[in-house]
DNA sequence: TTTATTTACTTAACCGATTAAGTAACACGG
DNA sequence: CCGTGTTACTTAATCGGTTAAGTAAATAAA
């Protein structure tokens, strides 16, 4: 059995193809009449629209591109779940594009959308995401883009964020509320805005309260969790770091693995504060404390700022900057109140 | 600047349209030096041709799909990454479904993918997916289906899955050789295949240590967290458990909730074990032990054996019946070895 | 030399839906 | 009775590639 048509249903009812196109987006143009026998007709053999007909001639594909580093995150997780709770309402339908933390990849992704593929993108750029990143610019001019989490500062464009300084500076007054002298941010980038507003929380943090900030204070991390155990290992034994923010959910549980294969104490030796939205947090040995970000929010504002610019073209998305708080969640791994 | 098309390449090039497609594709029918000053202009001019046009005509749209119930979820978060990796690979596009474990989404989903938006689909499918899933076995004649881990045995085609009776055995025997002579079964579903399995797993491994199958053995559990929560709570009050086995990860989180709540100690009152993926389950306190699913890696089988159908029409994908081992990991939320 | 074949194109139909423009039939006001 | 609207359609162009079929020129074979 071939695929139903318009032209199909065209013949059956003696019909041009034009009547049952406008019968069956409900235009007044067509009689009541018509209307019931087209629909009737169509449900009967089953007719569905072919969507790249359509996306042709009408230059919009109903599709949204959502490009991240990774999946095997719960920020990213939730963060999708939430993109895809706003599109399945509205009926769009989402690509997913991982790029493993590679700017090249993310570069390739993006050309791609110049084709017309979807009619907007929500991007959390990569760790190597450079100032000039020329393609972001371009494709923030011809499609819709909205930012989140990971931003690109350079770029003009909507953004939703956490307030990345401030949860890096209560995390760090925390700790140093906690006891902590000597304490090390683990950052994932030096390129990521993100990152960088994190380490400006830090260093305000540690200035407000006269703790030095030395050069083995920031500890820039690799993508390679190999490489990075390596590193934190390293970096745990010569700097004994009395505490440690970890800015992504996997430094935390980098951190997690390295103590115990240092034998280092959490929170007696080292205190553990981390970047995340793992719903276990709770029951780990010691329980995270946390900057938890709305995930799921953050993912659903992100898309629905986003439709509100595919449905009206006028819409400053732009100007669209959103900040949703992070909160501290306090638990067993770092030692103050 | 308006989008570049193949015919505004041909008028500056002073050649027909034709010639610059089969250039673009590197037909044998063009010469060399044309095919050269086409892809220079091309490139020039930042060419990207449009997907949907040429989805359009050559009725395939280099798209697969990804239904699953959630993806806040480390197993299908993993699956994800397996099944893009390979995607990537072959420039394959990845649409995204959740379902939320809802029937109904799942067959509004599944419905659409008769028009051709995709050329193939991988599918988990929802707890409520019935035996009579009418829907499922008129899409597997349409166009390639694979399932992994959810899979509806009714339906024939290809799956890929783990060896859940085994690993249902394994997990009762651990816990039996442990000490516990009243195990709980907490099942996700009373329809699922995998939960079925797994069951049968269960009561074989009791059957096997001569111990009794009793009505409060199998608990089904709800997928409202809250529900779940309650009957959780309500369950090991009354029925006095030393063993659970949680054959969701969010089940598994779930025990350790109510256990806490109800101050049962793990493993001292109740020995627990989880089929989960979670990279965490070895920093929980007490840290779970675990059937691991290979996640990434069936991801990336029902990827390979799906393209490996829409290469060659000819490959019988429906015969197609990969059973990937899952591993038991013995931490200390259980008692044995 | 003539015919066959190859090379390098062009022409035009096509995929399936949408939509601007056109038309026939009928109603209605003046 | 004429002109103006309205209703309910149809015709045909269009979106941007792809491809079967055709062609003119060059080359090879007979």
């Amino acid at each position: 059995m071939e695929n139903v048509t318009i032209r199909m249903l065209a013949e059956r009812l003696q019909l041009s193809t034009a009547t049952i196109s406008k019968a069956l987006s409900n235009s007044h143009e067509i009689s009541e009449e018509t209307k019931q026998r087209v629909l009737a007709l169509a449900t009967e053999l089953n007719y569905v629209p072919n969507p790249y007909a359509s996306s042709l001639r009408k230059k919009s594909s109903h599709t949204i591109a959502v490009v991240i580093p990774e999946v095997a995150d719960s920020f990213f997780a939730e963060a999708i779940n939430g993109i895809e709770s706003v599109a399945q309402e509205k009926g769009y339908h989402v690509l997913i594009y991982l790029t493993h933390e590679s700017f090249g990849k993310e570069q390739a992704i993006l050309k791609d959308f110049q084709s017309g593929r979807v009619d907007g993108v929500l991007i959390s750029v990569t760790t190597e995401t450079a100032a000039a990143a020329h393609g972001l610019a371009q494709l923030v001019k011809e499609i819709p883009v909205v930012f989140f989490d990971r931003v690109c500062e350079e770029v003009t464009a909507a953004r939703v964020t956490t307030d990345d300084a401030n949860a890096a500076y209560n995390a760090t007054a925390h700790l140093i509320a906690g006891g902590c002298r000597n304490i090390g941010l683990l950052s994932a980038s030096r390129h990521l805005s993100i990152s960088n507003r994190r380490a400006e929380g830090f260093r305000q943090a540690l200035a407000d309260h006269q703790l030095p900030l030395t050069d083995t204070s920031i500890l820039y991390c690799s993508n390679e969790p190999a490489e990075t155990r390596q590193l934190l290992k390293t970096a745990l034994q010569q700097n004994h770091y009395d505490g440690l923010i970890a800015t992504t959910e996997k430094l935390a549980t980098a951190v997690y693995l390295a103590c115990e294969e240092l034998s280092l104490a959490i929170p007696g030796d080292v205190q553990v504060i981390g970047f995340s939205n793992l719903s276990t947090a709770r029951f780990l040995q010691p329980s995270l404390t946390t900057v938890s970000q709305p995930a799921f929010d953050m993912g659903h504002a992100a898309a629905t700022v986003l439709f509100k610019a595919l449905k009206s073209s006028s819409f400053p998305l732009q100007e669209q900057q959103q900040v949703i708080p992070s909160s501290l969640i306090i638990r067993n791994s770092t030692k103050a109140l």
